[in-house]
DNA sequence: GTGAAAGCGCTAACAT
DNA sequence: ATGTTAGCGCTTTCAC
């Protein structure tokens, strides 16, 4: 037997195809004595819409269009698993587009995947093109940017203060009792630049900043490439007794380099990372690390983006992080 | 200005919409000239299909229907690289299934995503439902099974034997010269028991088999868990020497339990882990890894699924993997 | 090799 | 609150 249609469905509740479809999309628009028959009715043919005529008849799609830098990038991964879990169960799916760090990239990604309309989007970062955020203002569909924080969002945003978090992070190595303190970043996107500002910031209020105690690349962030920054640094400045790096990965690839040339961590070098991705809480010694809001941010900007939050809430949503002490910025 | 549509184009190459429709589609079935007359004025208009409407009118949709245990796992997102390498440029988009390790779950998603009946699908493992056998073999498409290999495929298969790369590993372990060899297992899905099955082959083929030396968990992977089921195992196994890890998490969890406990590796221990993720090249010791072709596997699976292999080449595809040697299975 | 007609299943716009 | 009408843009089937 053929896969029953609306008309079907409508036929077994004794009412209409588009009063089946208006009972199914908008409920709370139909009396409750309807909502039921044709529940039961569905239910009973074991009814199944159909996307693609919805889409086409509608042209406005059932996605939820993702755009992230990568997704190699375990940050991200936990992104989208946050989103993922949000939109479980809903009758939303996610389109996932990704712009490897290129604006124009992003632009024309976006425009392919704003055909049909989707349902909503959601984006990394505050730094689109000018006529990226022209056509979403425009799209007329909700808009959440997530990662960053704006008080000027093209529409809604979810995110937390990546320099302030960096600041925080710095001054914990100060008061752990570290005088010659590095940065160690890869990756270098608008995030990443913005932890580079709140590291300045913080040596700034405690003494001098040295331009030779930065060491940055924007390669990708790895172990390896972790080890390369360590040893770029201290070459350049070699009383440096301290690093924030701007990703865990890099932080671990920082300890091992540390291990293999016999620096003690943490007593000769203190070492703090950033995202608390899983590995810096096992290593030997376990590393210090910002826990940013991952998942959550992912869970909270699909939830806005579909319209489950409260109403009341504000459309700039900051977020807190975390300075999760560890061994490697404990010296005795 | 509308979106241009088979119409329009028809109407500025002066003819019909449904032979722009199949200069489009199949450019060998329509001559020379009307096809070089569509390219151009669809490059004019700036023609974009609409795929909805596609989908709707023939009940086939340009999705390759890609389904996996799990997005967090570090192996999957490999392999889903190398598929998006492959499908990018082509007409064909990447649907993905997360199954969660669940033959039923992996079932029940499958039927959602074969209406409208996709144009392929890439599954992970051999271990699928009758009924999910019978869905697939049935549904009319190209299906490729990937990450093992069989002689009895659904219809086509990419992989890698699970069981002979594990023997190759332990009996490196051997050769390196540990006598007490034990196996730690995380989230022991088929191909993991197949590693097992691996394992206890090449301990019997050089002495006993001890039940004890043993450990594996249904939970998921992660460093956390080597230190765990590291402590497990050398708490039945005190003699142990050396581990063949089932992943690399796993392995660099057991680096790390070991330096805490003060276990030289590799001079008192040897560890070994599996898939060579990247980290692995790293610590302090290096981890002997078993390089696995995860990028291959999706890049070809991608391939043969699209028909874009060589029609000549076998529907079933056993690639090779690679024992990585490095420095935590190198006794002086 | 190319075209005409019909319709895929749904929803927008307008009734009632 | 519910129904009628008219497509959405494409592909299928059948003609020529």
């Amino acid at each position: 037997m053929p896969k029953p249609t609306l008309v079907d469905v409508g036929r077994e509740a004794g009412v209409s195809a588009i009063t089946v479809s208006r009972a199914l999309r908008s409920p709370e628009k139909v009396s409750e004595a309807l909502r039921r028959k044709v529940d039961r009715a569905v239910k009973k043919l074991g009814y199944v819409p159909n996307q693609s005529a919805s889409t086409l008849a509608s042209n406005k799609s059932n996605s939820i269009v993702v755009m992230v830098p990568s997704i190699s990038n375990n940050v991200f991964t936990d992104v989208l698993g946050g989103i993922s879990d949000a939109l479980h169960g809903s009758r939303f799916n996610m389109q996932i587009g990704y712009t490897n760090y290129d604006s124009l990239e992003e632009e024309r990604i976006l425009r392919s995947f704003l055909n049909p309309t989707p349902s909503g989007v959601i984006i990394s970062g505050l730094e689109q093109t000018e006529e990226t955020r022209q056509i979403l203002a425009n799209a007329g569909v909700p808009v959440v940017q997530i990662m960053d924080i704006s008080p000027d969002p093209i529409d809604m945003i979810v995110g937390f203060s990546h320099d302030q978090a960096a600041e925080t992070a710095t001054q914990h190595l100060v008061d752990a009792g570290y005088r010659n303190i590095g940065f160690i970043g890869a990756q270098m996107d608008p995030r990443s630049q913005k932890r580079l500002a709140g590291f300045k910031k913080a040596i700034k209020a405690n003494g001098t900043l040295l331009e030779q105690s930065i060491a940055v690349t924007n390669k990708p962030s790895s172990a390896h490439m972790g080890a390369v920054l360590l040893s770029k640094l201290t070459s350049q400045f070699p009383e440096c007794d301290a690093v924030l790096c701007n990703n865990d990965d890099l932080a671990v690839g920082v300890l091992f380099e540390c291990q293999r040339r016999g620096i003690k961590v943490p007593e000769e070098f203190g070492i703090c990372g950033f995202n608390d991705l899983g590995i810096s809480s096992e290593t030997v010694p376990s590393i210090t690390s910002v826990t940013t809001p991952l998942r959550e941010i992912g869970r909270l900007a699909a939830a806005m983006v579909i319209g489950e939050e409260e109403e009341s809430s504000s459309p700039i949503v900051d977020l807190s992080y975390n300075i999760s002490v560890r061994e490697s910025t404990q010296r005795v």
